[in-house]
RNA sequence: GCGGAUGUGGCGGAAUUGGCAGACGCACCAGACUUAGGAUCUGGCGCCGCGAGGUGUGGAGGUUCGAGUCCUCUCAUCCGCACCA
């Protein structure tokens, strides 16, 4: 039989095989070791592109490789469906978002069934929909409930393309994250959740997920970023107030020389009052307004300040210090304000040196100067306190925590830890997302709604003005409403939810996703809980993982999950470039996975993304390079074919004595092959390897084709364990193959194979012979051969006397059933 | 500036524990089959050299019988952070 290999009239077939027996569905089954197998799910952009490819590619072929290895695995999948484009598109083609958002979904979904991925699809669930955001707005009530959710004003981002505020997790060197609009500053009321009451957790652990990329946790650590020192107030002097700084280094106290407030505190329009600064002063603080953030916090900005008038008092030793402002010192930073010891700080060393500041050393070091004139540089490392009256001669580590104990004692501050992390900021002021689930009532207040009250929804029958302002503010139904507490007229909270709040807990709700009640069955979550392997682009190794990663914790602390981190191990698959550059439209380098599905089908689009690259690397897509997974792809089409008939009726035995050197050199490969691959599967995550593992099981069957005689039970064990270890990245033509050879049942449904260790024992093996660490020969010896009977051979051999003719040899080591190396002068 | 990753043929990449560098694939070259082939098959393919051989993993040193792999220094590219007190 020899026909040709047709992917077009194969993969719909087998996909609707699947589909049609429940293949991919799954319940808890506490018989069977369980595996969460999980892909970040996609924006429903309206098109599958090939980062989405390799990224379902990849947890397809764990999905398939777990469950053929007796786990019962969960992989579903799901729509991040909320989100600005579909408002932009609403703005633009005046479709409502809903509808754009479902047509889009409908789309990629048929995109991806096209792939042949081993989803549960009735675990199918987008954020976008009422069942679904009820309980994102439930997270929030949650949230309020225990004091984590709350509303202040305070100086937000915001996006001027967008009409929105954003999180400072979505400002990337001060523009947009999304639009790369600059991002100005504004003063809004705004809701937010309070991740740094986690903070220690979130950092603490990292410590506990071995199996994350020591990349993305150090990215949280320096996004965290915590420092320890002492938080102190310093008397002003002519007035009641004082002023809050934070240190690292209290051990420095003594060789305070100036003090800064950054320009926006609070404390500055108030000290400069009536002094003949006050001018100076303000036109300072306007130039630094007008600035944007950019420029304002980039490096080499050079720093520049202006003197107050006011002076603050030292609570160590009484000094007076003058107080300036300048434009290295953040508000939104520890207090916004800080004592300058320019002798031990490189910034206030600069900004003394500029203005004329005195300098004072206070920590003694050889490897600095003492005399404050002869300094280059500020000093940071260590040495002994000086001119710091009785911490003197401490060194720094015990000088820090004497003076903390010494400011603690009489009550002028305490040690403190600083976190660079600050508050999610969560609303947005946009129409398609979950509504905040709020009422501001005359009466009341603000209130919360109660969980009975939810979903608030979100009115679908809306008129978008071009303003780019959320509609909700216009639609009345919405907007007036009664409050829960009282029954009076109240108003409903218009921003909705950013769409990191409806991503942070979806992995949850797979775990039951058609619950009514509540947004979780304790038991599924028990049962699933956490993700065994989470796959998604590097782009998220902040945003998205750190805050469901405050989710988990919070709902662990509620109580309604069992587990404190989600995901335990996580991949970060590289980028798919085309012509070294990102794929983007703007490019014009864009290639479309589903042209790419329609002329060669998804088992090649799926073989070459998984064969060009390691997973976590970038991959340069190349043309040829499916071409040349399709031929592939070929080549076993017509070696099983050509098979298929005359191996129909053979029965593999259970052992196989007396093979021929060929049979058996071919019986080797086929359990090597089952070896390496599934070290590389199951452990590596290697499927480039694996992949061309599985090539050279179809190199050597090629070549054994033309042997004679042919040993059938052999090739059928051989094609047989091919088409198996293949089918996790090629799934439909394994199918097709496996029916083909006269099989039952399905190709992906097989016991995952074992290695017959029989098989790899070799009585003859290659050894390599070194002369001074090169190689000049090789030798096939029995493989029960003595180190000593090799080390004669060796020496002994022809090409080796030749070489050592007139030398010494000294010395001769062997490497077991690898090499041998002889030392000869 | 700080932190991290990477650097291997014409290209994508292998070499998992210090042990034959370049597996596998692409491209290319030669041949076979063929009316023809952009199908398929066979062979070749780091560089220098007719050859024996030499040489070679960004660069320079070092450790070792032996280094792509370990150590020191250095260069390049990419990513993250960046006046964080």
């Amino acid at each position: 039989m020899s026909t040709k290999y047709d992917p077009k009239a194969i993969e719909g077939k087998w996909q609707k095989y699947w589909e049609e027996n429940k293949f991919f569905k799954v319940s808890e089954d506490p018989n069977k070791p369980k595996y969460y197998d999980l892909e970040m799910f996609p924006y429903p952009s309206g098109n599958l592109h090939m980062g989405h490819v390799r990224n379902y590619a990849i947890g397809d072929v764990v999905a398939r490789f777990k469950s053929m290895n007796g786990f019962n695995v969960l992989h579903p999948m799901g729509w991040d469906a909320f989100g600005l484009p579909a408002e932009n598109a609403a703005i633009k083609n005046a479709v409502p978002p809903s509808k754009w958002t479902h047509a889009n979904i409908e789309n990629m979904k048929q995109q991806l069934k096209t792939m042949g991925i081993s989803y549960d699809w009735d675990r199918e669930l987008a954020t976008c929909k009422p069942d679904y955001y009820k309980f994102t707005q439930w997270m929030f009530v949650k949230l309020f409930e225990n004091g984590l959710a709350y509303k202040k004003k305070s100086a937000v981002n915001w996006c001027p393309s967008c009409q929105t505020v954003l999180a400072n997790e979505q400002v990337v060197d001060g523009a947009c994250e999304r639009c790369e609009a600059e991002v100005e500053k504004k003063q809004l009321e705004q809701w937010f959740f309070k991740i740094t009451d986690y903070a220690q957790r979130l950092l603490d652990d990292l410590e506990k997920l071995p199996g994350w990329p020591e990349k993305v946790k150090t990215m949280q650590r320096n996004w965290i970023g915590r420092s320890e020192g002492c938080e102190f107030s310093m008397p002003i002097e002519g007035l009641k107030d004082s002023m809050t700084v934070f240190t690292t280094r209290p051990d420095t106290v003594f060789g305070v020389t100036y003090m800064v407030l950054a320009p926006e505190h609070p404390l500055v329009e108030t000290i400069s009052r009536g002094k003949e600064e006050e001018s100076a002063v303000k036109t300072f603080v306007q130039g630094m307004k007008s600035l944007s953030d950019l420029s304002r916090t980039a490096t080499d900005a050079e720093k520049a300040g202006v003197f107050t008038g006011a002076y603050a008092v030292n609570p160590m030793n009484g000094e007076r210090i003058p107080i300036w402002i300048a434009n290295y010192v953040l508000m939104d930073y520890g207090t916004g304000a800080i004592m300058a010891v320019p002798a031990h700080d490189q910034r206030d060393f600069e900004f003394a040196r500029k203005y004329d500041i005195p300098i004072r050393v206070v920590i003694k070091s050889d490897d600095s100067p003492a005399d404050a004139e002869e300094m280059t540089e500020a000093y940071t490392g260590d040495g002994v306190m000086v001119n710091s009256g009785v911490f003197n001669e401490l060194g720094v580590q015990d000088g820090i925590s004497s003076v903390i104990k010494y400011m603690e004692d009489n009550n002028i501050g305490s040690g403190t830890v600083n976190f660079r992390l600050r508050d999610w900021l969560i609303s947005r002021q946009r129409y398609w997302g979950a509504p905040i689930p709020v009422v501001y009532c005359e009466k009341c207040g603000i209130v919360c709604l109660p969980e009975e009250q939810l979903p608030v929804l979100l009115p679908e029958d809306v008129e978008f003005k071009p303003s780019g302002e959320s509609p909700l503010n216009y639609v009345e139904s919405f907007t007036r409403t009664t409050c829960p507490d009282c029954g009076g007229e109240a108003r409903r909270e218009t921003d909705t939810m950013d769409t990191f709040v409806c991503s942070s807990w979806y992995f949850d709700r797979y775990c039951s996703p058609h619950e009514k009640d509540v947004p979780f069955s304790k038991e599924a979550v028990d049962y699933w809980m956490p993700v065994d392997q989470y796959i998604g682009g590097v782009e998220h190794a902040i945003l998205h993982l750190m805050y469901a990663r405050f989710f988990t914790k919070f709902l662990y602390d509620i109580n309604m999950l069992s587990c404190e981190e989600p995901f335990t191990n996580l991949l970060t698959q590289g980028m798919v470039l085309k012509d070294s550059s990102k794929m983007s439209k703007s490019k014009g380098n864009v290639v479309s996975p589903e042209e790419i599905i329609k002329t060669y089908g998804a088992d090649t689009a799926r073989l070459f993304i998984l064969f060009a690259s390691p997973p976590e690397r970038d991959l340069e897509w190349s043309d040829q390079g499916v071409e040349g997974a399709y031929r592939f792809l070929n080549r076993i089409w017509r070696l099983i074919t050509d098979y298929a008939r005359s191996i129909q009726d053979i029965t593999i035995p259970d052992t196989f004595p007396n093979l021929d050197d060929d049979s058996r050199d071919l019986r080797f490969k086929t359990h090597a092959t089952i070896k390496k691959v599934s070290e590389d599967v199951g452990e590596r995550f290697n499927f480039n390897t694996a992949i061309s593992a599985i090539m050279e099981l179809s190199n050597t069957l090629y070549a054994y084709k033309d042997k004679k005689p042919q040993n059938l039970e052999v090739v059928k064990e051989a094609l047989q364990m091919l088409l198996i270890l293949l089918s996790p990245f090629s799934p439909h033509i394994c199918e097709e193959l496996w029916k083909i050879c006269g099989n039952e049942g399905s190709v992906c449904q097989q016991q995952w194979p074992s290695y017959d260790p029989e098989a790899l024992v070799q009585d003859e093996i290659e050894i390599v012979i070194q002369l001074m660490g090169k190689v000049r020969d090789h030798i096939r010896i029995p493989a029960d051969i003595s180190d000593d009977e090799l080390k004669t051979i060796a020496v002994e051999l022809p090409k080796i006397k030749e070489l050592t003719s007139g030398k010494q040899i000294s010395k001769i080591i062997v490497v077991p059933k690898k090499l041998v190396n002889i030392v000869a002068k």
